[in-house]
DNA sequence: ATGAAAGCGCTAACAG
DNA sequence: CTGTTAGCGCTTTCAT
């Protein structure tokens, strides 16, 4: 590996002038110029970014913190920042921490102390304490928070409303006829279900309607749980509005284990879409997240903060629009009911 | 942020000896040691890791190189190899390439100038030149591919056995009663589908059966383009192994949008299986590949040769076991069959 | 066992 | 416009 000094003894002329060259610096004279490049060339060299970032204390990189990298949902926000990034010549170091807080806390720091120049942070879903985040802020590393924000303190976010969407969800199934509506899926504790809640109940309370909030884990497992405590109610749901895709596919699967189906016995709409979703019967009623969005104005947006386009402007809360996909699973409940 | 510097000058030592309670040297005393310890607490002091890599020349960071982001087999495989390189205090940086092969040179480039200390890369699809490759094991940077093989390059390689799973699950589909089966999803000139049609053409000799390679995309509009063109043959194939889970998915897109359903009318056999494909009807059989494990045993033979503990020895082949499911999807041919 | 000092490869003043 | 030089924060001889 060839060094900027070779460079500058085989082009014949001083460090500081390939520097400058590298730089794009226009006070280079053509000729220096052409001589500096054509060393390079021959040399192949290549700049050492450790070398550059040790003495300009920016690395070109972005910490990513993801909480469940194998929810298609996240790899969609992945490949958004990624992309944001690449086009601004940044990379990204990405740490699942599989909604562990403490693994959050230690990928924080662990970026950190790699000096990245911001932090894409998708928080654990519990509630918790945030104080390494607040730690990184202060020690000058630009934070912005996707699809989750974290309470306590001031930080940019990109999200989805929440409330807003869960609220247009359930009034489309009360639209549709439906009077007893549960909501499946995480619990007030964390941060998304929380907000999916607050718009189930404002939907039902609107319709003068009593709310059956079924808490869960936010996973299929937690679905699973939900249909079945749902299912054994005494006046039972006619319909549900589920927290994510993997809680919507363990309901329906307890759901089918008891040879129930949608929407004939339990109409079922969700957060989450995804393509392959499109394959099966019945299609589900969704809220479409735009997920590769989240990642990409969250990259965008911190990448304003890393370059001081931002200079310490009030924390941005980016709030991005998701879409009601109406579907066969909460079709056809007026007019007729089956029993 | 406090440096090496002021920890010295607050424990009043000398830098050297810092350093050297930092790198846990047993040469120090007890005595500077707890001293040093006190001061580092005091301040708050982290080590710079760039400043450490500048000098020793190692980053402690893997570049991935990802074909895909958005494919759960790589966000699996993405999370096994995340897992390994934590476990070894090493941080994963990715770069998403789309199957393209101009990105993916750009994307090893980019990693080999931050001087990563090993490179996990999942190739284009499609057959190519891997030069970018063969430079960056030239310059000292080991290379260890997953799920592909690239070919005409001495490379450490995790992958599974393709052709004999391909066979593997062929032979179930003859076993069921099926003579007229297809291939469907990729092409020769693409690593992995190459290598699946090489295992379905071994089995359908064996069985003295004519083939039907249906070459397409290697993804879901392969899947529905590989459909119209079986279903429209002459002699309609009862049976087909889909090249991958997005081409079945676009097979059986395509099929049911003529009325056809699986196994009744096309048995389906398809590489990959996902936990959530478990909650639709008919369930597929499938060939499970182990997605996590390819990505942490590729992160940790890749350790293995950053860390020097594989000397040069000849480049490294593992391939790792597959499982055929069998389920609904090819059941029941035997004995009765609906027209 | 500890300290002093020489860089790692680069950028950024500053001088000329 | 170009060259010189002093570091960035750390590790690592080499003396002591």
């Amino acid at each position: 590996m060839p060094t900027i000094k070779e460079v500058a003894a085989r082009a014949g002329v001083s460090v500081g002038t390939v520097s400058n060259v590298l730089s794009g610096l226009s006070t280079v004279s053509q000729d220096m110029r052409r001589r500096v490049e054509a060393a390079i060339q021959d040399l192949g060299y290549r700049p050492d970014h450790i070398a550059r970032s040790l003495k300009t204390r920016r690395t070109q990189t972005l910490g990513m913190v993801i909480s469940d990298i194998v929810n298609p949902f996240f790899a969609d926000v992945i490949d958004g920042a990624q992309s944001a990034a690449s086009e601004h010549g940044f990379t990204l170091s990405i740490i699942n921490c599989r909604d562990s807080a403490e693994l959050e806390k230690r990928a924080v720091e662990t970026l950190c102390d790699r000096r990245v120049d911001g932090l894409l942070v998708v928080v654990s879903i519990e509630r918790g304490c945030h104080e390494h985040l607040q730690l990184a802020i202060a020690d000058g590393t630009p934070v912005v928070c996707l699809d989750r924000e974290p309470l306590g303190i001031d930080v940019d976010t990109v999200t989805i409303d929440n409330v807003a969407a869960g609220q247009q969800a359930v009034e489309h199934l009360i639209a549709t006829g439906h009077r007893v509506v549960a909501y499946v899926g995480g619990s007030a504790s964390m941060y998304v279900p929380a907000l999916r809640q607050q718009g189930y109940l404002a939907a039902m309370k609107a319709a003068g309607l009593r709310h059956i909030l079924i808490e869960t884990s936010f996973d299929r497992q937690g679905g699973r749980d939900g249909a079945a405590r749902m299912l054994s109610r005494a006046k039972r749901p006619t319909a549900a509005l589920c927290g994510n895709l993997q809680v919507a596919l363990g309901l329906l699967q307890e759901m089918r284990s008891r040879g129930l189906s949608t929407p004939e016995d339990v109409a079922v709409a969700t957060f989450d879409h995804f393509d392959w979703l499109d394959v099966f019967r019945p299609q589900l009623t969704s809220i479409v997240q735009p997920a590769y969005r989240i990642g990409y104005e969250g990259a965008q947006l911190l990448l304003r903060r890393v370059l001081g386009q931002l200079n310490d402007s009030a924390p941005q809360r980016l709030t991005l629009p998701t879409q009601l996909r109406i579907a066969e699973s909460t079709a056809g409940f007026v007019g007729f009911q089956k029993t």
